[in-house]
DNA sequence: AACCCGGGGTC
DNA sequence: GACCCAGGGTT
């Protein structure tokens, strides 16, 4: 008779369920450094079905740490549009171009952790994954997974729980045969079973070491997160000219959102009402977008020609209708589709 | 420790 | 509309 503790238990029906369950992703058949670094910082913050082909066509274009950072920011940035949290790209190129000044790349999550963009989660995640080191990947589904198994009531927001957390997974870890397909395990367990809403418990590998599937608990109630701040209000007015052949656009800086991202020159206000009442300009465009943590209402006003413009156009750079246009702020990029499959 | 940074999918 | 997502940087 073999007698196992309960954190052999755990570490082990992950990684055999994880064995037989994983999905099929690409940088999984070689998981070479350059692509799990890649791969761990599209899927930030990014579910897999929406990252999926921005990762594979981010791959084809800079097929190496070299060809990324030989690339331009601006076209980087240009495969990134539309995915959101454009610091993201913007480190990636950055951290390119310290790697490649290098003969290889880190073999350590302490070493990843000083590169720009890499936090503790991306760095676990590459070393595990590329080198067996043992160190524990902590996301979203980890915390959700680990709060229900371990009926975790804390609230997940706060930094003390995922500490917590975190200091647990790790213990979990030694335990582990190989640490990247626990970790992968983990996660992919609170992807595709451990869901937030409906976890499917009758197919879970943890269920017998699960405090949470014992419990008389709703599963709105593990984990417990603390409302978020309500979206502040914001009012943008972007100026345009229908009749011109050429746009007017400037590279935004990094502060604020969209960053590194082109957009047309705009004001703006506290209402409604739009800053330059006095131009001769017609609304042609007005909408709402969501972010996380903005209400964006936009609005796109019509000039005669661009010598209307109300805000300096000096420090603008003019590109053709119907070119190529630089990376765009996705409510700018739906309003240009419009606009010129109409011409 | 609190706040900032996107966009799309789901219920 | 609320909530979620293979998080990290700044203050």
């Amino acid at each position: 008779m073999k007698f196992f503790m309960i954190e052999q238990v755990f570490s082990q029906n992950i990684e055999n369920w994880y064995r037989n369950n994983k999905r099929d992703l690409p940088w999984r058949h070689h998981p070479e450094p350059y692509f799990v670094w890649l791969a761990e910082i599209v899927f930030q913050q990014t579910q897999i079905a929406q990252g999926l082909s921005y990762y594979k066509r981010l791959l084809k274009a800079f097929p190496t740490v070299n060809a990324l950072a030989n690339a331009q920011q601006d076209e980087v940035l240009k495969l990134w549009e539309g995915l959101g949290y454009y610091s993201r790209a913007r480190n990636l190129h950055l951290t390119a171009q310290i790697l490649n000044s290098r003969k290889q790349l880190p073999q350590t999550a302490a070493e990843w952790l000083k590169l720009p963009g890499v936090g503790p989660y991306t760095a676990a995640a590459i070393t595990s994954v590329c080198f067996g080191e043992r160190v524990a990947c902590v996301d979203g589904n980890v915390l959700r997974v680990i709060a229900r198994t371990h009926f975790i009531t804390d609230d997940i927001r706060k930094s003390t729980t995922v500490k917590t957390i975190q200091a647990l997974v790790n213990s979990l870890i030694e335990y582990a045969d190989d640490p990247g397909d626990f970790n992968q395990g983990l996660m992919e367990i609170g992807a595709t079973v451990c869901k937030p809403k409906a976890p499917q418990c009758n197919r879970c590998p943890l269920q017998y070491e699960c405090a949470f599937y014992r419990s008389e608990a709703l599963p709105s109630a593990v984990p417990f997160k603390s409302k978020p701040q309500k979206r502040k209000v914001r009012h943008l007015h972007f100026y345009y000219s229908s009749k011109a052949e050429d746009v007017f656009l400037f590279k935004r800086n990094d502060k604020d959102i969209w960053g590194g991202l082109y957009v047309l020159p705009f004001e703006e206000s506290n209402g409604k009402d739009c800053p330059s009442s006095t131009i001769n300009a017609s609304l042609i465009k007005k909408n709402t977008h969501l972010l996380t943590h903005q209400q964006i209402h936009y609005y796109i006003w019509d000039m005669e020609s661009w010598y209307h413009s109300p805000v300096e156009l000096k420090h603008f750079s003019r590109f053709v209708k119907g070119r190529d246009l630089p990376a765009l702020p996705r409510p700018l990029q739906q309003f240009f589709n419009e606009s010129f499959a109409k011409m």
